[in-house]
RNA sequence: GGGGUCUUAGCUCAGCUGGGAGAGCAUCUGCCUUACAAGCAGAGGGUCAUAGGUUCGAGCCCUAUAGGCCCCACCA
């Protein structure tokens, strides 16, 4: 590979070779290794046939620095990557491709269907995973898994057989969220509760043999009316005592119910008087069963109205309604309507409205399973980050209510019970039983339905790694270390998951639950495909580069946080990846130049090569700080920072001078820090931007393999300057106010100045001495004078206060002494704000008795400084004439 | 009804355990200085939503209020 790199920064081309590069070294395989520490992350399956949206890219992206950065800290790091089989988000999509063929799913028949829909999965399963590759993921794709393989289809056998053997699954005919489009049933955390404005119908049921009496109720759906078997008042309203026990005439159906006296009933709300349609309302199903109510299912499965509705079979539920509350007002039984908003179950994933059913389904008891995983985010064995979020998984679990696992769906897990066709028993087993264990009978019928998809994610930790089989992997790499994931999916996946390990593994699937929000488009809304606002990532990242995408998905927000992305955010992304590259170059350049040793003795270095590798080496303190604890965002903001600022704008500047000179004996101590700190600034990088890291560090430095199997930078004594820090920082401030002046009196850097520079401390002209050169350079300077007084001073040069010093430069025809003298009066004024501020802390003796010393000194030496400061521009101002 | 969260520079947002308000973009002024104009050097711009409280000290902690967003919830 050449050194010779192109003027811009291009990741077309480059990022597919390094990320090829990485896949043929085995660099993302891992494999139990007792001489390491394991770290491992599962990714939240995507699904099979999903395609890669800015919300998998910032879930991704986080995964993948973590992994990359304990990667390099040494650890044995498996990235458990896969894909989630997606009931029926996968069922719909291929009902609908197939109904494009003129195919209809009910007539090929399962097996049929299944054959199809796993020739979809063949076909577009690859594609995430391809799409993920193009972010630079350093999954194990080894060890790439599927809900539905082999493997993890046993272990979901397993798990169901061990709940329902002990008693935690059980099947029941209870009411349930059905989707009338999806003909499924769902379970309550797919149920989305919308603000709609509706109605509320006021109907009189007469009383039965109370001519002309009626009782009014108020309902916000009538054509449930067609499947009431009783009206409900409170027992405690005193307005309806007499209506107890009677008898009511159910309008258009011709039948009696009774009114009954229940609690639930709120007196306060509508008439007080409640229609109970135990069949479609899962209160009612409540009141019904304490009431010994029939429950009269009065819908087919599309959401018409079936044969129990009389002349309203066949009828649409929407249009049942129209048709009933017309019949009403005919026979005057509708008192009145009114506006009313309400809350509507709606299917998450196509928004229709949820119709409760009463049906025969699965479900898994939470009341037990819930107490280990409530005590684990307890007691600290699980934490979320940012913490709050430990307040909404407690308030899910602690009221938390059985879960509906069977669906009428396909795809997906076939549910292991077994019905025998002559005594109806069921049997739970691993295969179908040859013979019934109670009469005999050699017919057995497997139950249809498949399982809820997140019953199979939720042993995804633990059934990836081997579970049920005590494989080496599952001994190693589990539980695993961090769970990184959006809040919205806290409810289906994360507390599942966390209670499925407790119970089958004993312990939790992971330690830490990495919480972000959403990314949304540049105006705050959630990117949708109906809106057609969604930014494909592909797209940026074709255009910018991954490195960019995955920066920009890494800034200015906070964990836990939706953020807004636009483009001009990438743009300044792209333009950080170009300096870093420009800067890499330049040096290398130089690099090419001169012989660099490998070993440089640290005496060898000026100053500023010391204070440049003392910050770079904080720097790799405070980063992997921050990024133990998962402050990702401000991590890399500090390595930005350091880049741009430190070493791109100052200390590269401060070098060149050495470059240029081949005689400068400090020639090669200036290449060496450039290079050294350079590369562990790369290192600190990479997780972030690993492909144009690795491009670099190769190219920087041939002997080297890969920068992301390179160790990660740690603090080292022997790089901690302090003193050559403040020395650098005071030239840093001397340069800023030489820059500063020259600006105001509008000196074009052309215009070379002398620069004197006065101070009666002998340790700063000392510092000043040593860093003239870089006046010359940073501050356009023709000759540098440090001295302890004025001498050879003109009175008109112009001047600027620092601390301890006073720079002065003659410029001249150009010194203007109105501007020179506003300069300095705007001067005083800042700084007898500051003295004002300190003096006013210094005097308050509560603040001297209760605040720590050390801030107290702090305030001191701030006195100090002012002070002496605030003397020498008065004594300026004096000078002028002032 | 309960819970969470936000309100900081024109815009989008940071601000870690309370100790002198920051970034990116935008604006203005100079610079094509041989790594980078996707750049360099400067500048302007904020009673940190409002009102109280705790504290020597509050953008940060507590209470209330206003407005925005989100989640949960069986008021038909």
């Amino acid at each position: 590979m050449s050194k010779e790199l192109a003027k811009t920064y291009d990741p077309k081309g480059l990022e597919d070779r390094l990320y090829q590069k990485w896949l043929d070294k085995k660099y993302f395989h891992a494999e139990p290794n007792p001489d390491k520490k394991p770290f491992t992350i599962v990714i939240p399956p995507p699904n099979v046939t999903g395609q890669l949206h800015m919300g998998h890219a910032l879930d991704e992206t986080m995964q993948d620095i973590l992994i990359r950065f304990k990667r390099m800290q040494g650890y044995e790091t498996l990235w458990q990557p896969g894909t989630d089989h997606a009931a029926i988000a996968t069922e719909v999509k291929v009902t609908a491709k197939l109904k494009e063929q003129g195919i209809d799913k009910d007539e090929i028949g399962r097996e049929e269907f299944l054959k199809h829909a796993w020739e979809w999965k063949e076909e577009y399963g690859g594609k995430i995973i391809n799409q993920l590759k193009k972010l630079g993921a350093s999954a194990d794709w080894d060890r790439e898994r599927f809900t539905m393989d082999e493997g993890c289809s046993k272990a979901v056998q397993e798990v169901f057989i061990r709940l329902y053997e002990k008693g935690y699954i059980y099947k029941g005919s209870r009411i349930i969220n059905w989707c009338p489009v999806c003909q499924t049933s769902i379970s309550d955390a797919e149920v989305e509760h919308v603000d709609q404005d509706g109605f509320f119908w006021h109907i009189n049921y007469p009383i039965v043999g109370e001519e002309g009496k009626f009782v009014e109720i108020a309902t916000t759906r009538p054509e449930t009316l067609l499947g009431d078997t009783a009206v409900a008042v409170n027992p405690e309203d005193e307005r309806y005592q007499h209506l107890i026990g009677k008898m009511l005439e159910l309008p258009l159906t011709g039948r009696q119910i009774p009114v009954v006296a229940d609690a639930y009933v709120d007196k306060e709300f509508g008439t007080g008087c409640v229609k109970i349609t135990p069949a479609h309302d899962p209160n009612d199903f409540e009141v019904g069963k304490r009431h010994n109510l029939p429950e009269i299912n009065v819908m087919n499965d599309d959401a018409t109205i079936n044969e129990l509705g009389g002349k309203y079979a066949g009828m649409a539920r929407y249009e049942a309604r129209k048709a009933i509350v017309k019949d009403l007002e005919d026979l005057g039984l509708l008192v009145k309507v009114v506006p009313h908003n309400h809350n509507v179950g709606t299917h998450d994933r196509c928004k229709t409205t949820v119709e409760p059913m009463i049906k025969p389904q699965w479900f898994v008891r939470m009341e037990e399973m819930a107490k280990p995983a409530i005590e684990a985010v307890k007691n600290g064995t699980l934490k979320f980050v940012p913490e709050r979020f430990d307040k909404t998984y407690l308030h899910w679990l602690e009221n938390i209510r059985d879960w509906c696992i069977s669906r009428q769906l396909w795809w997906g897990h076939r549910i292991p019970a077994y019905y025998c066709d002559e005594c109806g028993e069921t049997v739970v087993a691993r295969e179908m039983p040859k013979v019934c264990p109670k009469c005999g009978c050699t017919h057995l019928t497997q139950d249809e339905d498949t399982l809820d998809t997140w019953f199979s994610s939720a042993l995804w930790p633990f059934s990836t790694l081997g579970w049920p089989e005590k494989t080496a992997e599952l001994e190693y790499f589990y539980p695993t270390d961090v769970l990184v994931t959006g809040y919205d999916i806290i409810f289906f996946w994360v507390i599942r998951m966390v209670f499925s390990a407790l119970e089958q593994t004993g312990e939790v699937p992971f330690h830490h639950v990495l919480i972000h929000g959403l990314v949304r488009d540049s105006q705050g809304r959630k990117m949708s495909k109906s809106l057609g606002n969604g930014i494909d990532p592909l797209e940026i990242i074709d255009q910018y580069g991954a490195d960019a995408l995955r920066l920009t998905l890494m800034t200015g927000n906070a964990p836990g946080n939706d953020m807004r992305f636009y483009m001009e955010r990438v743009e300044a992304s792209r333009n950080f990846a170009n300096k870093v590259w420009n800067a890499s170059r330049f040096i290398m350049m130089n690099l090419e130049k001169a012989e660099v040793p490998s070993e440089m003795a640290l005496q060898a270095l000026t100053q500023a090569d010391k204070w440049i590798l003392s910050k770079v080496n904080t720097l790799a303190k405070d980063v992997t700080d921050n990024m133990e604890k998962y402050e990702l965002g401000i991590a890399v903001q500090k390595v930005y920072d350091f880049i741009w600022e430190e070493f791109c704008d100052w200390y590269i500047e401060m070098v060149k001078p050495r470059l240029y000179n081949d005689e400068d004996t400090t020639k090669a101590a200036a290449l060496w820090t450039l290079k050294t700190v350079l590369t562990n600034a790369l290192k600190l990088l990479h997780p972030y931007m690993p492909f144009i890291t690795e491009e670099i560090f190769c190219t920087l430095q041939p002997e080297e393999e890969s920068i992301m199997i390179s160790l990660w930078p740690e603090f080292k004594t022997e790089w901690d300057f302090t003193e050559d820090e403040t020395a650098v920082e005071t030239i840093k401030e001397a340069v800023r106010a030489i820059r500063n002046v020259r600006t105001g009196m509008n000196v074009p850097p052309s215009k070379k100045a002398h620069v004197f520079v006065v101070s009666e401390n002998d340790t700063v002209r000392s510092i000043f001495e040593n860093g003239k050169v870089f006046f010359a350079t940073l501050g356009y300077a023709s000759e540098v004078h440090v001295q302890p007084d004025k001498t050879d001073i003109s009175e008109d040069a112009v001047s600027a206060v620092i601390p301890e010093a006073v720079v002065y430069m003659p410029f001249a025809e150009l010194v203007d002494l109105e501007k020179e003298l506003a300069r300095l009066k705007k001067e005083e004024e800042r700084l007898a704000g500051e003295l004002d501020r300190v003096n006013k802390m210094l005097t308050n003796e509560r603040f001297i008795s209760k605040a720590p010393q050390a801030k107290i000194d702090e305030e001191k030496a701030k006195l100090e400084k002012y002070t002496q400061m605030m003397e020498q521009v008065k004594e300026r101002l004096v000078s002028l004439g002032q």
